[in-house]
DNA sequence: CTCTAACCGAGACGGTACGTCGTGTCTTCTT
DNA sequence: AAGAAGACACGACGTACCGTCTCGGTTAGAG
């Protein structure tokens, strides 16, 4: 059963190289030269370089975010954006973001981790959305995924489709115009 | 200046390729296989995959969308918005354009290629929102980018990074959402 | 001192193998998987792959020769060289006899194998010699050693090296030329 | 049609590396990294290890063997088993040699070579035995194949499998016994 | 209606990485 | 004491494409 024993060192080597030389200047022996350990230990526990990027990503949980509570859900919605944004143009995040985000599209391995990280996150920011309901913020009838489907996506679609990084101005404009069409 | 007198052939032996076995399993030895070409004459006149792939892209309108005029904006929107999601999901059009999108996140050169795209796109929108100011549908202040941004973001996220096809009623929500912030 | 449990399982299946997959064909991870023995296990009796094979060659005493008293020394060298054709030859031990003299020739280890089982044949046959010497079928100063090695030499090289399996005609006519060169 | 520019290269890297390391210590890559030449580049011209080897042997005419004319059958023969004798135990050329002939029993591709050569050596001394014939040398019926294979198998025999360097007063030995046969 | 420049096919090559197989070693756990 | 189980470093395998180069032909438009 137990596993890979040289793991940590493999998945530390992984993330390194992926910010450093991308997803396709990764290579199994690229992980193997920088962890120390051999191309065939690799081989043996992940089958893929996505499936090993996917268990690297997920145990350095690199897309974590951290739910607010500001009290109002425009604070909250807010600071998700910012670190959503940040998350998508940080020098440390955006390689493995970008890189994980970009492969998921056509690679069903990365694609299925990414898609259940959405899922659990969705689940997580609930409550958020729950609050906001109690507080009279949010009309009925108001779909939490399709909210954050709408900020989230227009942050993403800014900074990596059309290159420009979401400013703070900008995360307030697009929370007010969806938050205008919650309550309206 | 010239060009390749077999440009077509490869332009179609290329989206031809990318269509049947993906980014990755595209290959200029592929290519050239495919289109009776020899690989030196694809190397003369391409410096890597990406500028090839960009380049028949851009020939191939892949990206097309017809501009709607339905009198309103609702309409045009979700017009608009409902063929987006026939190109991330049509079974010809998702392969290419998932790539090509996937791919835009970590290659500069294809990065390129998509941020001139949707800047151009853009400018071919604007008259749609300004005709919808005229009706009054719209009040001062809403960027029109930002409103392309939500919506497109939106479909964008369900349908790649959830794996949801975003059904005509899912498109309804999201431009009633957003219209209702751009009224009231 | 003591020695494995499952040596004979072990060598049992070293010869199996050997037969069905010739010497490069042989491994040590197939001969553990084929008797059921783990592979550490045939390391720590036998120091290499040539060593187990010396061993089960050995304890199967596979150049087994049953030496011949007929009567006459023709009848005797006649009855050595059709056994020895029919080891070269025959479909279960040509592989095995094969490869050890083919590996001895490179492999110090299965060499020594094969030079004391050559001397010790030799001294077996001596007495047959000695018998003929007594008949008067031999001449003073002929080496009984130089005649195995004409006779055994000239089986090994049609049947090996001219790939022609040396037939009883050939048999009797190499042994008549050579009794002939012993008595004039 | 062509063939391979650096084929020199390699033969010579490989003639070079098989009396330095043997036939198993033999690697493509060594070869490779020996002639300076790219991996790929041996193995897109031979398909193995043994036709690599082949043909390297076959145009170094290692098997080379000046055919003599003494004007004695006994001159030639003792001068075709000097040299066969030295071929086999010479610093330079018996690993080479044994190589080649260890393998051929378990390689049919260089079987083949082997077989062709022995063949063609053959042809080449039959004119040898002509004259011989023609001298009274030889009675009649003496198949010039039976006398080559006896006196080379023995040399052979001697040589490799009874590890015994074959010496001048054993060369006069045999070829004096096979010659006392082929006359009376 | 040629001639010349642009273009193409072919063949060979050095090179990187792939994913696999087998080697021989080591430690730990189980009879 | 012997063996089973599992992990490992290592070397080589044979393959796929990469990107480059040289050479010899073909084509097609401008003189």
């Amino acid at each position: 059963m137990a596993g890979a024993r040289r793991e940590r060192d493999i998945h530390a080597a992984t993330l390194e190289l992926l910010t450093e030389v991308g997803y396709d200047g990764l290579t199994i022996e690229g992980v193997a030269a920088r962890s120390g350990v051999n191309k065939t230990t690799i081989y043996r526990w992940w089958p893929s370089k996505d499936a090993l990027l996917g268990s690297a990503m997920v145990e350095a949980d690199v897309l974590a975010i951290r739910l607010p509570d500001t009290g109002s859900l425009r604070g909250d919605l807010e600071s998700l954006l910012r670190q959503i944004a940040a998350l998508l143009t940080g020098p440390d995040t955006s390689p493995v973001v970008t890189a994980l985000l970009g492969a998921a599209t056509h690679r069903p391995e990365l694609g299925e981790v990414v898609r259940r990280f959405f899922a659990d996150r969705l689940g997580r920011e609930l409550p958020m959305f729950e609050r906001a309901v109690r507080r009279g913020e949010l009309r009925d009838g108001v779909d939490p995924a399709t909210v954050m489907d709408l900020l989230a996506g227009a942050v993403w679609v800014r900074a990596l489709l059309r290159g420009q990084p979401p400013r703070p101005a900008y995360v307030r404009e697009t929370v007010d115009l969806v938050l205008r069409g919650c309550t309206s």
